[in-house]
DNA sequence: GATGAATGAGTATTCATTCAT
DNA sequence: TATGAATGAATACTCATTCAT
């Protein structure tokens, strides 16, 4: 399994995004310098303490723009989330291409969350925040981001079984939700909110991945077991 | 598995609690009510829109004291955590007793924390939902809630290990962690925020105690195997 | 007629009112001088461009009591606008008595209205202000204060009619709504708005009281006539 | 007396003055088209709640503009003010003829009031409503409006003076001051604000009219009475 | 000790006005 | 010249906290 796959483990929120605005009067860079100013203020302070003059602030413009733009706090929060959400899936399925080995394939699976969902982070913060408080919110992150990620997993499994790999009798759609629970368990809690350090996420994450491999794959699949 | 050891599956929040003061100069009963009346209110409305007027109103007394007893709102939060958390991992030890089989085992945690999560939806919301911004609830969380249950989980597989019943690879304490983590991942975010069908959610649950057992599992031990 | 019952001309808004508060929770003094305090703002730059903050100023406490006690800044308004009309009516029902002479009657009531809206031209301002925009502000005073001085003004004139000195012919109550009208043009718009003198005032005070005295006495009774 | 000579009782703002702009770059017809449309804003909704944006949009052009011609918002206002003053009373002359019937007369331009002031009820609303709290409209109003309809009442009564159909005592310019006033009173608060129904206002206005022909008319020349 | 009246710093939002284009 | 993007000061209202009673 190659790292090479992997994007930098950094914050993406601003380098380009933040950067100063070109021209006084260019709308499009001020709705992105602002949408990626919410990312970061929303995700330091979370949603509610969060202040629009904090935003504006670090966007370098004026508090009426936000109104003007987004018609509001919460017009903004919904213009980052469905920004994130778009691009985070396509991500995904770019960045873990499809392998053979089903081991490798579970492995990458897992690892890429770790990586992704730390350069995710700020967004993650107020995305699970307000989903676990804004019902709407929660039932759209489960509709719109958890649902694709886990139709994208559960084509990779199906394909492994269809080649023989995976036993006959796995229900590969239940397994993907399963698998993107523990990314989110994993990649989010463990990593960011309870703060784990790098060696035990990677025994934690090491250790699951090969005991769903070996609780899923044919036994004659599994000779090549490297342990 | 008997299901007999699993709770009622309805919110807790206070039918005793918020029951009506015994006396007017009871302190403890006071500190008692303000913590119910806290935990309700936060988990209807959000630990930053819940208000400590419709706090201290629901527990029949005056705002002044919450600043007096627990040093402000924050210090309210903190306090409901703190004994939630107590109650909670006290709860699973007694809840889910060891078994000699460890496949019933581990359909039994997984399966406790779908109804134990179901049942404290309210106190997760405001627990998830604070410790995904507020770092320090965030690793207290981590520290006292998660590590305890992972500790109990991990004894209860080492006990298995010791029996010959798991595999002698097993890293017991990392696969404790991914347990913990699935536990929240379907019992908190597929359950309550995404609003998963309970069909659904046993599926899934029952796919991945089953994979996690066959890939931890001794050869030997399976025979048995139900399928 | 003796100008000995009419009041001193001169704001009645705060002299007393927004005297320094007594105690620093005396509930009922700070929504005294709360109104007061309305009452004249709102009279300086009219309802909309009064503030919150400015009313709170000059009442001496702060803005939040305006919301906690009169529900916001509209509810201040009414709050104020209710009180005075409450007074207001009994005040001209107790300072222009009775008389037997039908022109000293008129006379007296036109007078008083010119004494009485000067004393009140800053309530009047607010009221006049709000009532030609807010369509319900504009009912209300025309069922409640214009009313009531209809009634009290159409009484006196019947008993001037029951006792021979008006015409049978003369709707009274027409009159009455007429007299109520001259004042409020005369007392309120040329005395405060338009800025008129108190000669030319009296003048046309005098004229119109004349005229209609004229236009409605018994011919027999008007012998008398001092001209 | 004749109601032909009275308009047509129906809003006027600006069938016209709403009409699509003729040429982008025709600046006597964007300014027309401003005063059009602030009137009508200003009208519903009165000057404070009126938005210069909305001013713009309805003339269908850039609030930029507003600033240009007319210094602002209150330089806006002043102008609409001042443009219906002068064809204010310009109409009043014209439309109600000198006749030699004192009583007629007086009927008459107490009537026209009515129609006039039901007509230009959206005007006289932010009219009214300003300068009850603005003193420099006020004194405008006073100074311009008023003091222009005075002159043309006190003119026609002197000419019945000079005919010998007023009693010479009688100070006309202070009756045409009463006159005026009771045509705001009843005109625009009887009518307008209080929402008095025709029947009443005509009452109010004939009783009115007939009880100062009585109190000014000589004695011969009452003899034509018709009652 | 307990109350609830009072505070004041802070919030999202609005809007007349300015100015780069 | 006209536009409309941008501003920023101002506004009503909220709420955790304090303190006189």
């Amino acid at each position: 399994m190659t790292e090479a796959e992997l994007l930098p483990a950094q914050h993406d929120t601003d380098a380009a995004l933040c950067a100063p605005i070109r021209g006084k009067h260019d709308k499009d860079a001020r709705q992105q310098a602002l949408m990626a100013a919410a990312t970061a203020v929303f995700a330091e302070r979370g949603y509610d303490a969060a202040t629009t003059r904090a935003v504006a602030e670090r966007a370098g413009c004026s508090e009426g723009l936000i109104h003007r733009y987004f018609g509001g706090k919460r017009g903004l929060l919904v213009a980052v989330l469905q920004a994130k959400a778009r691009s985070f899936h396509a991500r995904m399925a770019a960045e873990v291409p499809d392998r053979d080995d089903l081991r490798e394939e579970i492995h990458a699976l897992l690892r890429w969350a770790l990586r992704a969902m730390w350069e995710q982070r700020d967004f993650l913060c107020v995305t699970i925040s307000r989903s676990a408080i804004d019902r709407e919110v929660g039932r759209a992150i489960g509709a719109e981001i958890n649902a694709a990620r886990v139709e994208i997993i559960a084509a990779k499994l199906e394909r492994h079984k269809g080649a023989g790999r995976v036993r006959e009798d796995v229900d590969t759609h239940a397994l993907a939700h399963a698998i993107t629970g523990i990314n989110l368990a994993t990649g989010f809690f463990q990593q960011v909110v309870f703060g784990a350090d790098a060696a035990e996420l990677a025994r934690i994450t090491d250790t699951v991945a090969d005991a769903l491999w070996r609780g899923i794959a044919t036994e004659t699949k599994r000779t090549g077991d490297p342990r």
